[in-house]
DNA sequence: TCAAAATGCGCAACCGATTGCACAAATCTA
DNA sequence: TAGATTTGTGCAATCGGTTGCGCATTTTGA
């Protein structure tokens, strides 16, 4: 019958108040060491358990975060959220997660479920759809704290943590040119987030760098699987086709790779390939995919740890700052002329 | 500057009581047309969102409800949550996720956070180490709703969805039958754990059923890749080696998948191969492999549905209940010798 | 030795919504 | 038309901690 007991009822108990309790339990300096003691041992005997809800009322921190993903099913994200659990764990903080499944309706009855439940902060990457930011925009006059990571908005003059995209895309080609891959295919995103327009712009950069030229007919548009199929298929018609791609994400390298396949061709003598991201099925595909890690748990960590500061500093606006992290690039079989 | 706004405000604006705006906006049939519609509008006109956490500490409910996974980077688990949100979006509540990376402390300690929450039921599928059941049965005394799937234990007398870990055993073990495979290896799990206990007595009894000696020697332990990679290596030395691999994870599968191409042996020719799960990657894999899936997404909703009976239900108890989803068995060239 | 500072704890308001009870006014019933 | 209902709203307590302020009591310092 431990139903309830609350500190009222520890209170009774050692004949003290209530916010002598609260104090003994919160470590408040001035309380004797006699006191905490003898209030921590009567909690442990009644089965006390802190009430969060009633504290958070009154103190008006809630110790909980919402962190909002597209879709909780890509190991990228399901990492990235990993790493902030650990460290909310490390901070005595819960997480709520909520998927916007890419559409942007979603994500703004979830922001607002979350400004509800007077979260203490949010963690977010964008949805696909989203070209409208009010919604970010009210958490910070609501005085919620908020850090964006991977898909961000430059605008919103907001904590952020990203990968350098620009310099993944760039690394990725220029391996390609240097196993002497001499027509390089684009497989891009859509270009109003921001990761696929610096991996489009890398791509750019490094073609022009080693002094191939850029070719248009050669960027096609797409993330999923089908999206690869399809797309290759279309490539491979050209009269003069690819002889790599360098897809802006796993899922359609996949893609690719099953149409190649199909023609017989061989990867990566006939047609290299390399995606994005560091799936984990790309390891186990033949042959394994080449891809970019991105470091997806410290992302995780990072965007924590700039949201508990920024909690930590309250009102104080601090000029919002950008954590940069550093790709890898993983090369696999997929690209390995040799 | 909208800043905040409570109830209180709207009641000042239009002059009348807390309570009623409170009645107002709940919808109580004791509130007139025009007021309630005055105070609708005053509500948008400030900006007014509900504070949840004010109205969990007065009302007792707090319309969280937690999820406890092992991992969420496991394909089945994050489709069974998102199951779970789906759901609970229609009902109005929340969803706290959190893992126990398969650890019995992680469990414990995530529980006693929920509790500390208010959490108005907890839906769990149990962690690998766990063998110690109390912090279960703690939610129940705190009358807090559970609900358990996939990996659940009988004895709590509490509300689970599960598979019929036995018949998908069954049937995948009788399809490699049919292939006309004579001696069936089998990849096993831990048994302390239900859905690794019925997937092993499938396996028996379909051999038993179908004339074929059960050999303890072929029966291998691990779901992990490694552990498929090692055990088929251990099967392949033996001097009757199976001639295929009903595996208890697609993990372990997919490590000997490895092993088998490693030792140029054909699949399914020279080893048939089922998995299970169906996880993603497994249609990835060449050559695909056999797998069964476990209506993840279904069992995600039928698990919210199960909770949010229980929580309306409140103290009442009602015999505990279980719902069997059936398997689906998904045959892929990896077990198909046609 | 005595004023100043530090220590230990209680008082009571408060966070923002919910809700049982009460009560006046309006509506119904016979 | 008077009594019985119904309707619409207010009052005030409450959920369970938190916290600024105040007041003894003890300790410190010169």
């Amino acid at each position: 019958m431990s139903k309830k007991s609350t500190i009222h009822d520890i209170a009774k108990a050692l004949n003290v108040t209530a916010s002598t309790v609260s104090r003994a339990l919160n470590g408040h300096p001035r309380i004797s060491e006699r006191t905490r003691e003898a209030v921590e041992e009567m909690a442990k005997e009644m089965g006390y358990q802190h009430n969060q809800i009633a504290s958070a009322l009154r103190s008006g921190r809630s110790n909980i975060i919402g962190v909002m993903v597209p879709t909780a099913d890509r190991s990228f994200f399901s990492r990235v959220v990993s790493g902030i659990e650990d460290e909310a764990n490390r901070m005595g903080f819960n997480v709520i997660i909520c998927q916007s499944n890419d559409r942007y309706e979603n994500e703004k009855r979830n922001i607002e479920a979350l400004l509800r439940l007077r979260v203490d902060g949010v963690i977010a990457s964008m949805a696909k759809e989203t070209q409208d930011y009010t919604h970010f925009a009210e958490l910070k006059n609501k005085n919620t704290a908020l850090v964006l990571f991977d898909r961000v908005n430059e605008k919103l003059g907001v904590n952020t943590v990203v990968l350098d995209d620009y310099l993944g895309a760039y690394q990725a080609v220029s391996h390609l040119i240097k196993q002497g891959c001499k027509r390089i295919a684009h497989f891009a995103g859509v270009q109003h987030l921001n990761i696929y327009r610096e991996r489009l712009r890398g791509y750019k950069d490094a073609l022009k760098d080693h002094g191939l030229p850029f070719d248009e007919q050669i960027v096609a548009y797409g993330v999923y699987i089908e999206d690869g199929f399809n797309n290759m298929k279309t490539l491979l018609q050209l009269s003069n086709p690819p002889d790599a791609v360098f897809s802006a994400s796993d899922f359609s390298a996949l893609g690719a790779m099953q149409t190649i396949k199909a023609h017989s061709l061989r990867i990566p003598q006939d047609v290299a390939l390399i995606g994005f991201a560091n799936e984990p099925f790309t390891s186990f595909l033949e042959p394994p995919l080449s891809t970019i890690d991105q470091h997806s748990h410290e992302m995780g960590i990072a965007a924590a740890q700039l949201l508990f500061e920024a909690i930590q500093n309250g009102d104080r606006q601090f000029p919002s700052r950008t954590i940069v992290l550093n790709p890898e690039l993983l090369v696999r079989k997929s690209s390995l002329r040799v």
